[in-house]
DNA sequence: CGAATTTGACCTGCGC
DNA sequence: GCGCAGGTCAAATTCG
């Protein structure tokens, strides 16, 4: 029997309210039911709580990885979105209809923030690099009312990729950043963040890419004109690397993640060969060893255990 | 040396 | 019309 405890952490920010989706224990069991098949169940509790609704995953689709009409969330988080906020969002999304251009003008800048479809989530700094998409910095602003800058970035996978990502820490809540989205990316999600040029690679403290961490520090020296922050470190907690490396697992991809959220509609149950036949342990392990790599823990202390 | 980041300049939208 | 604030560009710089 293993136990997985996602601690999935979560805020969505309205445009007038924010709304906390904290500690939230969506905790997938495996039951060794039968013999030849072995199955990853998840509780109800779980289920009803991933699943808020259609609309969430209309609010995400400019996150999903859409090739071939297979949905994939981003890696980034799993944020829960109050219906209330959803309705807004959509009214927003209703408003701000793209227009096709009439003529071949093509405009230098594009519309203005809140004319565009956006997402803004509240992350905690660890969260931010388990984002799969490659991100280029284009651009550093400091707002007003803020004393942290604004960084912009635009997704460099794709030349003519629109997708605009905004990264500000909050000056409220030491050690979180909020992050807006803007525009949809126009190509399908890069298949190994190790193949991604620039900034999004493996965190563990031990890796060869160190771009991440020392990207932070460098926004934490910009960004803390006042010489306080809380996560200067980045803060390798084993539970939040957990998650976060978890997330980068490639599920192969679509179908299992898919299933294992979802289940199926008799038993909501997952095979465990189904899981094998992807890259889905592969992950694990390489999970597993970073982890014992970088903490010296062993296996009794990890929480994949076989 | 190529790619990513930094940073000042520039452009646009919005409020007054 | 003017000024401010936010967003983007692009040359310079840094990094691997």
């Amino acid at each position: 029997m293993m136990i997985m405890d996602w601690g999935l952490q979560a805020v969505v920010i309205g445009s007038s309210s924010s709304y906390s989706a904290n500690n939230i224990d969506f905790s997938p069991k495996l039951d060794f039911q039968e013999s030849d098949h072995q199955y990853l169940s998840f509780s109800h509790e779980m289920k009803k709580e991933f699943f808020i609704s259609d609309e969430l995953e209309e609010l995400y689709k400019p996150f999903y990885h859409v090739d071939g009409g297979q949905n994939m969330l981003m890696g980034s988080s799993i944020s829960l979105i109050p219906k209330e906020i959803i309705k807004e969002e959509k009214r927003e999304e209703e408003q701000q209809q793209v227009v096709a251009p009439t003529s071949t003008y093509v405009p230098k800048y594009k519309k203005r923030k809140n004319e565009q479809k956006r997402v803004v989530l509240q992350l905690k700094a660890d969260d931010l690099s388990s984002d799969k998409w490659a991100w280029r910095k284009y651009g550093q602003k400091p707002i007003k009312g803020s004393p942290y800058p604004r960084s912009y970035y635009r997704c460099s996978s794709s030349k003519g990729c629109l997708a605009r990502k905004q990264v500000e820490q909050s000056c409220t809540e030491n050690g979180t950043f909020i992050v807006t989205y803007t525009a949809e990316h126009n190509h399908s999600q890069p298949t190994r963040r190790n193949s991604l040029a620039g900034t999004i690679k493996s965190k563990f403290p031990n890796s060869k890419n160190t771009n991440i961490k020392k990207n932070i520090v460098k926004d934490e020296k910009i960004s803390s004109p006042h010489g306080s922050t809380s996560n200067n470190n980045l803060g390798f907690s084993p539970e939040t690397l957990m998650i976060d490396e978890f997330q980068e697992i490639e599920m192969n991809d679509h179908e299992e993640i898919k299933n294992m959220f979802e289940g199926s509609d008799e038993n909501e149950c997952v095979s465990i060969q189904e899981m094998f036949d992807g890259d889905f342990f592969a992950g694990l392990e390489d999970i597993h060893d970073g982890f014992t790599s970088s903490f010296g823990c062993n296996n009794s202390t990890f929480p994949f255990s076989f």
